[in-house]
DNA sequence: ATCTATGCAAAGTTTTTGCAGCACG
DNA sequence: CGTGCTGCAAAAACTTTGCATAGAT
C-alpha cells in the first residue's frame, strides 16, 4: 500500500490567495448567471456589493473567513461593509454556490463550491493542515440515511481528524533526540 | 421502503434531561476511573469541581452547550464558574470521554462519549432537530483516507444537513392553505 | 508549604442588529 | 417613487484570560 495516488483521490492545497482570475473568466461568468437567477428567483436586488462578493470569493483558492474576505477586498480597493459580507455568504452559501466550514476553532470557514468536485476534509489537529479527499460512498450513506429517517438531504460535511506525517515525523525526531 | 428499523439503524432522541441517574451508575463509575487515570497520568489535580462537571455531563441526554451545562450545575446547587466548565471540557474532549461538535450555528455542542456506539448526526436546518445514525461504511472510509494520506485519524464527524419530514409537512401544509 | 486550579470579571473574537440614507426595480 | 439593501457602529453571543485566593499533593 504505497502511497500512490491512482486515482487521484485526493490533493493538497496550501491556501495562497493568488490572482489567477484570467483562467476562471468563463466558471465566473457561470457562477454570476446562477446567481443572478437566484436573486430574481427570490425577488432579491442585484447590487454592485453582492457581485463584488461573489467574484473575490471565486477568485479566492482555498479556504477563507469573513475577515480575510473583507480585507482581501478592502485591498482591491473594493468597498463593502462587514454586514454585507455576512448578509451575501448567507445568500450564497444558502444557493450552494459557497459552502461553509466549521473546523475546531469557531471561526467559520468559506470555500467556494460551484463545479468544484464535491470533496470532505481531513484536518490535522496539530499543525492545523487541511487536505481535501473524496469518496463515493459518502453519496451511498446520504442517500440511505436519507430514506430511513426521512430527511431530504441537501448537503453533508465530513471531516476527518488526526495527525499528519509531518506532524509525526517531527514528534519522532523530538523524542528520539531526548536520549540519556 | 416503510420507515421501519430492522437494523436499530437510527435512533431520535430528544433533550429532555432527566435524572435517570440510578442506571448509569457503573457507567459513571467507569468514566470517574478513566478520567482519575487521565489526571493522574498528566500530573493534573483532581478536584471536586472536575468531578462534578464530569457526573453532571454523564447524568445528561443528548447533547448540551457549555451555558446548559453551567446552569444545570447551578440548578443542582453545585458551583463551579465557566471558566472551570470550560477548562474541564476540554480535558475531557482531549481525553475522548466527551466528544464536542459544531454544527451550523457556532455555539459548541457537547456529548458524553464513552462506552456509546459511534455514531452520527442529521440536522434539520428547519427546526435544529438532530437525529443520530450509525454507518460502518465511516470506518471504512476513514482507514482508507488515513492509509493514503498518511495521516493518523483519531476522530471523525460527520454531519448531514436537509429537511426533516415534520417540517416538509408543515411547508406543504402551509402552501395548499394558500390557494385562491 | 508549594504550586496549581478555581472564581470572578474584564477583555477578546466573531457575528448580529438598528437606524439613516442611497439605490434598485 | 417606494421599499429593500448598505454602511456604520453599537451590542450581543461565546470564549479566553489575568489576578487573587483556596485547595490538592
Amino acid at each position: 500500500m504505497g502511497g500512490s495516488s491512482e486515482t487521484g483521490y485526493a490533493a493538497k492545497h496550501t491556501s495562497s490567495a493568488a490572482s489567477q482570475a484570467t483562467l476562471n473568466t468563463d466558471k465566473l461568468e457561470e457562477v454570476r448567471k446562477l446567481f443572478t437567477a437566484h436573486l430574481e428567483n427570490k425577488g432579491l436586488r442585484k447590487t454592485g456589493e453582492r457581485y463584488a462578493i461573489l467574484e473575490e470569493i471565486y477568485a479566492r483558492s482555498g479556504h477563507f473567513d469573513v475577515e480575510e474576505l473583507y480585507v482581501g477586498m478592502k485591498e482591491r480597493g473594493l468597498q463593502v461593509s462587514r454586514a454585507t459580507v455576512y448578509n451575501t455568504l448567507d445568500l450564497l452559501v444558502e444557493q450552494g454556490l459557497v459552502s461553509k466550514h466549521q473546523f475546531g476553532r469557531n471561526l467559520a470557514q468559506y470555500e467556494k463550491s460551484y463545479g468544484y468536485r464535491q470533496h470532505d476534509h481531513v484536518i490535522c489537529t496539530e499543525c492545523h493542515k487541511v487536505v481535501e479527499f473524496c469518496d463515493p460512498r459518502i453519496h451511498g450513506i446520504q442517500t440511505m440515511v436519507g430514506e430511513l429517517l426521512n430527511f431530504h438531504i441537501l448537503h453533508h460535511s465530513l471531516n476527518l481528524y488526526g495527525i499528519c506525517g509531518d506532524c509525526r515525523a517531527q514528534a519522532a525526531a523530538r523524542s528520539s533526540a531526548t536520549p540519556a
